[in-house]
RNA sequence: GUGGGUGUCGUCAAGCGGUUAAGACCCUGGGUUGUGGCUCCAGUACACGAGAGUUCGAAUCUCUCCACCCACCCCA
């Protein structure tokens, strides 16, 4: 038997309408805010991750599906936001007018050990904010993740917010860091004492328990910002007062991203264990012209509709299935079935789902059959009926049945659906 | 990368050195030669994760491997 590739998951029938319902709701909520859907490519070159999110991060030295086709480099995405900044700048949309506002619905790729939440083949959803340097923009990405997970039933989510500044301010803030890890400098594993000169702050996030064990007590990135920096975050807060949106403070989200500046956010649940970031986003000042384009600001999330999903379900939201089928025809006998394919076919012209036996089962099991699929009506064609014209039709969620006209009954059926 | 747990029909699940390896559900057919969900009866299935070892004898004990799950860590 060939299985199914580790890490990833089938999404089978009885599922599918979940993913429908929420991701329904996720376009609705996006589009109020005046977002439009962006479709980008599942492989992007290998270079466009390095640069963006950075050669230093886990992400790229260890999680990306990278291989190799005539010549060229080319990587799984393993997030939303490098491959939209990349369509942003190739397809010139900074001219058709800013802000532009896309939202996405797409699998992503890691590689990661499997645990509860957390998969190789994962799906998010995700929004993007580009050409505005101003918290307002922040203030109403973060309202729409807040907008649409309460849209979702859940109501213990928290928002834990900080601010992990600019180049100007993390230069300070990079001394700090050096300064407090020099001493231990021979200590770090290979990996972040390649990180110590590059990309300090990278070393925060090493999980080597070493690593862990000489950060503790590091000083903090909050403690660091520059005056604009300070500035903008008190202003984030603020909106975020004014929309109503409870949030905390916590100096310790990093954002495992190269690319984030400023505003740094994740929404957590206490239900998903030790995966507990259902949403995660913040601001980007840099990415787009890192990868090529004008200078553009931008903000965004990326949301992990997995977990979406879990916390849906250990909320114990209800999700009604919906039946599959609104009638079955069940035809006796040769010439009852020619007749009963020729019905079908003109109840489905008239829009009603309707299924015909193709297992040539009897009575019986073609009742059994309609039960199970939760047909709501089940029609029985045999000669009689051809005789007199007149079929049997029966409500099987109260058993009542009459007998109808043929030529009264689509109309009948479709008064009672 | 570091730990812990679990592998018996399609599914759940007994068995703990000697059994024809239970049972239930599902599925199929029948009781009603034309009526489901309830009931009764019958039927189907290459089930002991793989390989080695101990033993007269292994699903049961030992070892190795594999698969899946979970925790640490990090993230969606």
């Amino acid at each position: 038997m060939i299985s199914i590739p580790k890490g990833t998951k089938d999404i089978l029938p009885k599922d599918v309408y979940k993913w429908q319902n929420v991701e329904e709701l996720f376009r609705k909520t996006a589009e109020k805010y005046g977002f439009t859907e962006i479709r980008t490519p599942i492989i992007e070159h290998t270079e466009l991750f390095a640069r963006g999110i950075g050669d230093t991060t886990d992400v790229v030295q260890k999680e990306m599906y990278t291989f190799e086709i005539a010549g060229r480099s080319l990587t799984l995405k393993p997030e939303g936001t490098a491959g939209v900044g990349r369509s942003f700048i190739e397809n010139k949309l900074y001219a058709e007018g800013l802000p532009a506002k896309y939202y996405y619905i797409t699998p992503c790729y890691r590689y990661e050990k499997m645990q509860k939440g957390r998969q190789r083949e994962f799906h998010q959803f995700g929004i993007e904010v580009f050409g505005s340097d101003k918290m307002s923009a922040d203030a109403e990405v973060i309202l729409l993740a807040y907008d649409f997970i309460t849209a979702c039933g859940i109501d213990d989510v928290k928002l834990h917010i900080n601010s992990i500044g600019c180049p100007k301010c993390r230069g300070e803030y990079r001394k700090a860091l050096q300064d407090f890890l020099r001493p231990n400098y021979d200590l770090l594993c290979d990996t972040c004492k390649s990180r110590f000169e590059r990309n300090p702050m990278r070393i925060l996030d090493c999980k080597s328990p070493e690593c862990k064990k000489l950060t503790v007590g590091a000083p903090k990135m909050l403690d660091y910002l520059c005056e604009d920096c300070r500035n903008a975050f008190e202003e984030v807060k603020k909106l975020l007062d004014i929309y109503g949106v409870p949030y905390e403070v916590d100096p310790g989200i990093v954002r495992g991203l190269d690319y984030y500046t400023k505003t740094a956010f994740e929404f957590v649940s206490e239900k998903l264990g030790s995966q507990s970031t259902v949403c995660g986003g913040g601001r980007y000042d840099h990415l787009i012209e890192e990868l090529g384009g004008p200078a553009t600001c931008g903000v965004g999330f990326g949301l992990g509709i997995e977990r979406l999903l879990l916390i849906r379900e250990a909320s114990g939201i209800e999700e009604k299935q919906p039946s599959s089928c609104d009638v079955l025809v069940a035809g006796l006998g040769d010439t009852a079935k020619e007749y009963a394919m020729k019905l079908t076919k003109q109840m489905r012209a008239s829009g009603i789902r309707v299924i015909i036996d193709v297992m040539e089962r009897g009575l019986k099991a073609q009742f059994k059959y309609a039960d199970r699929i939760g047909a709501k009506y089940v029609v029985v064609i045999g000669d009689d009926e051809l005789a007199k014209g007149v079929f049997t039709l029966r409500d099987m969620a109260n058993s009542a049945q009459c007998e109808v006209p043929k030529e009264e009954l689509i109309e009948t059926i479709q008064k009672g659906l």
